[in-house]
RNA sequence: GGCGUGGUGCCCAAGUGGUCUAAGGGAGUGGUCUGCAAAACCAUCAUUCACCGGUUCAAAUCCGGUCCACGCCUCCA
């Protein structure tokens, strides 16, 4: 089955053909570890977590490439505030980083280099543009890439650099290079970079940004790789540097395929700390939210469509993921005799699913075949079972779960090991609920309601069933 | 100023020339069940796709214009 990709480059889907048959490999950008990642970096690592699943899911072998950028201004700036070494700062926020993977369920990438330990490879790649006559050492020593050697530059974000606002981004520092959007390759030490330094043939100093990206990825995927991903935001500049710098020094094609997630809105407006809408994954999770619930949410909006983040779509998360959850419970009881035609339901929905994760990640279309498959399955059960599900196959019980399983190759969100909720329930409690059983038997219905409503207020809900009753606790 | 994205029911959100009187979810409503509830289940829920024109046998989907929202052009995913 194909897979379709809409690339960044010329802004098309397009079918998706790998450089080897049956492998993909993929640099996605990764966090700069200065801070505990936001809800919004981790849309676009969900994002990305999709896009490996979904062509695992297709049968692909892939390689992933994930950056950390252990080294800019921003982790100097914070690490100073701190008065600590970059290494020690910087080494608490990929900790962070890796359990927050871990709670939202985003798989391993098979690399994850830091900028800090490939300085050598950058210095070579630096070095190769020098050579070539690309790059250029500048009166305040440090090195640029000089745009005008790359007619191609702008390709990626369409930006044709005639026409930009000229001024903004001119600032004392930037006259020593021959145009503006000249690009550093290495920064000339500065005393405000305290000890952080690197030598290098044109001094001490630190890498650029871009250059990581063009340098690890060519050391990990190779001069040439299918697929490069990261937010909007990284089209401009990073993204249009990293192919300047590497196809210079290369001489070839970079990136088959580029693809840019949308941000992440919060209540309709941009996430800011000013506007108090800014969130980390932490926060979230102390507000009692699950990883799997939150994942839910950020995976729930197609990639390239802003993701609007409220309260709301994580409540809704919950109602929705304990539908499928409650779905389990019940096919764990099967144990009965009926036999119910599930296969041509499990195939639709499985080639429905494939499809559409194939067809540029639509997740949205995705997910209405795993509603395909839960309602086709309560259909089912219903029509031939009476809606009990005890009476029905285990074999077939069996398969529709290895279906859900399947899908959950992809979504990570379903839970099948959810025992029915035994709440730990004090003995004045249940003593109550035993006091109201009775009185109902006995048809005392005011005393009965009376009793519920006790219970209501001590923060349980009474359920009753066919041979008793159920307290919940509310949250 | 330049470039770009998007506006689909109460909310979220697919669909991008005919199977669309528009998928799926949430909420709502009606019903079954229940002493009443809750839970569960069943049913229902846009002749319409921001607005105005045009192209076409046929448009939510293509073209032009208008309005609105947003992003990038300032090392923020």
């Amino acid at each position: 089955m194909a897979v379709y990709f809409f690339n960044t480059l010329n802004r098309k889907k397009e079918e998706f053909k790998p450089l080897k048959d049956n492998e993909v490999g993929f640099y996605t950008c990764g966090p700069t570890v200065y801070n505990f990642a936001h809800i919004g970096n981790f849309r676009a690592y969900i994002f990305e977590d999709l896009l490996r699943r979904a062509l695992k899911y297709h049968g692909y072998k892939v390689k992933q490439v994930m950056n950390l950028t252990d080294v800019d201004d921003k982790t100097i700036r914070d690490s100073q505030k701190v008065k600590m070494s970059l290494n020690d700062f910087t080494a608490q926020y990929k900790k962070a980083f890796f359990e927050d993977l871990k709670t939202l369920k985003i798989e391993a990438a098979e690399v994850y280099p830091a900028a800090t330990d490939h300085i050598a490879e950058m210095i070579e790649l630096i070095e190769v543009l020098m050579e070539k006559g690309y790059a250029y050492q500048a009166s305040d020593k440090s090195v640029y890439f000089s745009i005008a050697k790359f007619p191609e530059y702008g390709k990626l974000a369409k930006i044709d650099m005639e026409n930009q606002r000229a001024g903004v981004r001119i600032d004392t520092d930037e006259y020593e290079k021959d145009s503006v959007a000249d690009f550093a390759l290495w920064k000339a030490y500065s005393e405000a970079d305290g000890d952080v330094m690197w030598d290098s043939p044109w001094g001490k100093g630190r890498p650029g940004w871009h250059i990581e990206c063009s340098a690890m990825s060519m050391k990990y995927l190779g001069k040439t790789f299918d697929i490069h991903t990261g937010g909007v935001d990284n089209m401009f500049p990073h993204h249009e540097d990293e192919i300047a710098q590497s196809e210079s020094a290369n001489g070839c094609t970079y990136v088959n395929y580029w693809l840019h997630c949308a941000h992440l809105i919060v209540n309709g407006e941009k996430m800011s700390k000013s506007l108090g809408n800014f969130f980390t994954l932490r926060e979230l999770i102390e507000k009692g939210y699950t990883g799997s619930e939150i994942r839910w949410v950020l995976l729930g909006t197609h990639y390239r469509k802003k993701l609007n983040f409220t309260f709301e779509a994580c409540d809704q998360a919950r109602t929705q993921l304990k539908k499928f959850s409650d779905m389990f419970i019940q096919l764990n009881k099967a144990q009965g005799g009926a036999v119910v035609e599930i296969d041509v339901l499990i195939s639709e929905t499985e080639e429905h699913f494939k499809r559409a994760i194939g067809d540029d990640l639509n997740i949205s279309d995705a997910l209405s075949a795993v509603y395909g498959l839960y309602n086709g399955v309560k259909k089912l059960v219903n029509d031939n079972c009476a809606g009990d599900y005890a009476s029905l196959a285990k074999n077939d019980a069996e398969k529709i779960i290895i279906q859900f399983k399947r899908f959950n190759e992809v979504l990570d969100c379903l839970d099948f090991d959810v025992q029915e909720e035994i709440v730990e329930i004090d003995d004045d409690i249940q003593s109550l609920a035993e006091q109201r059983f009775q009185a109902r038997n006995n048809r005392d219905w005011a005393e009965a309601d009376r009793l519920r409503d006790e219970l209501k207020e001590r923060g349980y809900v009474v359920e009753d069933s066919k041979d008793g009753w159920n307290l919940k606790k509310i949250d």
